[in-house]
DNA sequence: ACCGGGGTGTTACCTCGGGTAACATCGTCG
DNA sequence: CGACGATGTTACCCGAGGTAACACCCCGGT
């Protein structure tokens, strides 16, 4: 039997056992749900983050496709980043542990490398970088903003997705709306609540300034 | 010599073994620096989570009160928002390496929990949320929106300042504004660029297959 | 028929880090 | 003094990542 097609089978346990223990499962526990031992995984993997490269690559294909193409879909700009989030939320919500799995950096990295995006989660980030630059006029910072708000809509996603896989408290739908108000400026735009606890604020009606 | 002060001391070594080693340094290596052994250590914090949370404790404090000051500054909205992004990223600057345990969540933690924010930056999300709340007027959505937005934020500005920590591409200034106008609806309000010509920059074939 | 290579698999071991048990010491307070 | 509460030690256990050495099995080449 080639090498390819055990490959195959092998990552497909280690998914089943991620799928069920979560992401920290062992490498005897991914073995033995193989019915084999050790060496052989790490005959086909190196070690383990080769394993859970191969395992992320795998499912990543399927998720920064969507995304991808979601970005690029034809659509009015706001529908179209709905689409981005919905896309996103829909794939984290199908499969948690795997989920899990794809966007949280691995743990004991000995290189102190900034890792709050793990690198399917980079990927990602790129892509939207790459689709602001390219849709958006941004004038002169253009290249600075894209960068910047590609991870930090990403970080913003994950997070946001994370508290909202961990205790579901909405629908998908109005998760994709909270979170695209929020990318629409409505922070900005709301009114001010009459009575801050603020101890003097003087009561400066300060309206919706608009954006830019 | 009673408990406190030797507490003290002991997270002072830790500090110290982190700052120069980064957040994996080994409980062996803390004590050593702090002159001792390792039961010493957990004796004082019982497991190693006990030592980092003890030690994020410590420094939370601070930057959890700044953020917190900042968010209850009397200013124009957007000034305010401003100067929160402001602390929070002048602090993650003064110490990069204890900034890095703060932020990312431990390593391998059994309980599957979704950790994409650290205990430290729930608090910082939390405090955006209690803000959000009291002083935006949101409508009858509030309560979902304050917390979406509260995580989504700190997710937001977790992950772009993990970048632009590690690959300083501008004054903190210019960051800060960055992601001000990311959050003021600056997406939203852009104008399209005219040749939407869809880019597809395909990578390689990364076999794209479950269709998540 | 033989042999070698590339696949399969095994047992047994190493290292290192978190964590604990058992024991020894010092100073203070009753 | 004795007891207590802190200090500290050495020596060990365990589990996880990772490796070495060995064994089998099949298939194609000479």
């Amino acid at each position: 039997m080639s090498r390819e097609p055990r490959r195959e089978q092998l990552l497909n346990a280690a998914d089943r056992v991620i799928q069920r223990e979560g992401p920290a499962a062992s490498m005897n526990a991914i073995a033995a749900e193989a019915g084999i031992t050790k060496p052989i995984l790490y005959r086909h993997f190196g070690d383990r983050n080769g394993l859970i490269r191969a395992l992320t690559e795998r499912h990543t294909g399927g998720l920064l496709a969507a995304v991808r193409a979601a970005l690029a879909e034809p659509l009015e700009r706001r529908d179209r980043v709905e689409h981005v989030l919905d896309t996103y939320l829909a794939g984290i919500e199908a499969r948690p542990q795997v989920y899990r799995l794809l966007t949280h950096p691995e743990p004991g990295d000995p290189t102190g490398a900034g890792n709050a995006l793990a690198p399917a989660l980079r990927q990602i980030a790129e892509e939207i970088t790459r689709a602001v630059q390219s849709q958006v006029d941004l004038g002169a910072d253009r290249d600075l903003l894209a960068e910047a708000w590609g991870r930090g809509i990403t970080g913003m996603v994950l997070a946001a997705g994370d508290w909202w896989l961990e205790s579901k408290p909405c629908s998908r739908t109005r998760m994709v709306q909270a979170l695209a108000d929020l990318l629409w400026g409505r922070l900005a735009a709301a009114a001010d609540l009459p009575t801050a606890v603020l101890p003097a604020a003087p009561a400066e009606p300060t309206e919706a300034n608009g954006a830019v």
